[in-house]
DNA sequence: ACGTAATGAATGAATGTTCATTCATTAATA
DNA sequence: TATTAATGAATGAACATTCATTCATTACGT
């Protein structure tokens, strides 16, 4: 009983591209709203429209699944930060761009958000992967930034750059995760510029 | 055939170690160095010198393992931190007291905080069930001791305060996983003060 | 043009393994 | 002896992965 290729458009070939794009997708809402572990490979095949062993032919196993979500939403954010700095020199401008990509990525796809801020925590196997290279990369932009600043004089130089960096980062993680966990829904990318700011001033008065 | 008839949970006897704690250690181990899924019930028995059965007569099943290891601690540091703000008026101060609470708690115990800043988090079952509870507490803790400065004086007033919580938040619990994540071995406890100072007087030259 | 062969993407039932959980039995204790 | 605690082998459900088979499409030969 032949139940996929209904409704293909005719000029659209069925091109691999797609069809991996399209299990990232389904695998995508099924990790996000069942959990990792309790979605099933099959389930995410179905959500495709595929048959379970056809999700074979695009990825190695579950795990490959998890971890390609990971790598090419990753890639996408990751090509839109740069385009994003390309050619801002102050750093503190450097901060709001920076910030406003990782929460503006996050907010537009709740999905791969819940699959970003909660499934890719569930093991430090993954974790680890995640953490040693790409999210060092990223903070090491940030603390970047934020030196350049301090040679700049415009940020005390006291401070250590680094430990920054990591509270710039969790501060824009923490606004991710409750966003995601939140009922409310508000636009996440509207927090940027303010946790920016607060991280810079500071609450103390001046 | 007998469908759980729950709320059967065993009496202790004084004269044993206490069984239930001593389950409680193994899984909390056994949880943080392979993770909750790939964990087998067996051998969180094993590890605390008894029968698989046995753990089933101290908790509802694997899931209540989990739980049970985070309303344990959970309970421990909140009685801790109240102690610890006891008699202290200064919002400033309260603030360096509940950061080293947090770390203080977190990095006496890696497997303990490997379970808390990882293994709560693999679905949002129990992150929806934290963070709708003890979490909320513990923000708006935060957030008190933030209006407290703003009315006396001290912080901006016109800096929201519950985004200035959250950031705080966020910013301690990036802190925690770092640490966890990191080879290097530190005491994580004496960051405490340096974020709060950071976060109190922003990056920006005054 | 027509028939035939080759290709390989896709299928989905079957397989085999992995555990959480149960419960009949035994040990400990009062 | 009676009561409660503990045991651990057995159970069976869940589920990732495999692979023999199907079938639409393309290439080839006449």
């Amino acid at each position: 009983m032949p139940i996929a290729s209904t409704s293909r458009r005719a000029v659209r070939q069925p091109s691999t591209a797609d069809k991996r794009e399209l299990i990232l997708r389904a695998a995508t809402k099924l990790f996000a709203r069942r959990g990792f572990f309790h979605a099933q490979v099959a389930d995410v095949a179905k959500e495709a429209g595929v048959a379970a062993g056809t999700v074979y032919l695009y990825f190695e196993n579950k795990d490959d699944l998890l971890i390609s979500i990971f790598e090419q939403r990753m890639q996408e954010a990751m090509a839109e930060a740069n385009a994003s700095l390309k050619g801002v020199a102050d750093p503190v401008e450097r901060l709001h761009r920076l910030a406003r990509v990782h929460l503006g990525h996050l907010g537009r796809d709740r999905d791969m958000a819940v699959v970003f801020q909660v499934e890719l925590r569930q093991s430090t196997k993954f974790m680890e992967r995640f953490s040693s290279t790409l999210l060092q990369d990223y903070l090491n932009a940030i603390r970047d930034a934020i030196t350049g600043a301090q040679h700049e004089g415009t940020f005390r130089p006291e401070a250590s750059a680094m430990l920054a960096a990591k509270m710039f980062y969790g501060a824009l993680d923490e606004m991710a995760t409750n966003w995601i966990l939140s009922r409310r829904r508000y636009r996440l990318v509207a927090q940027a510029d303010d946790v920016v700011d607060l991280f810079v001033q500071g609450l103390r008065k001046r």
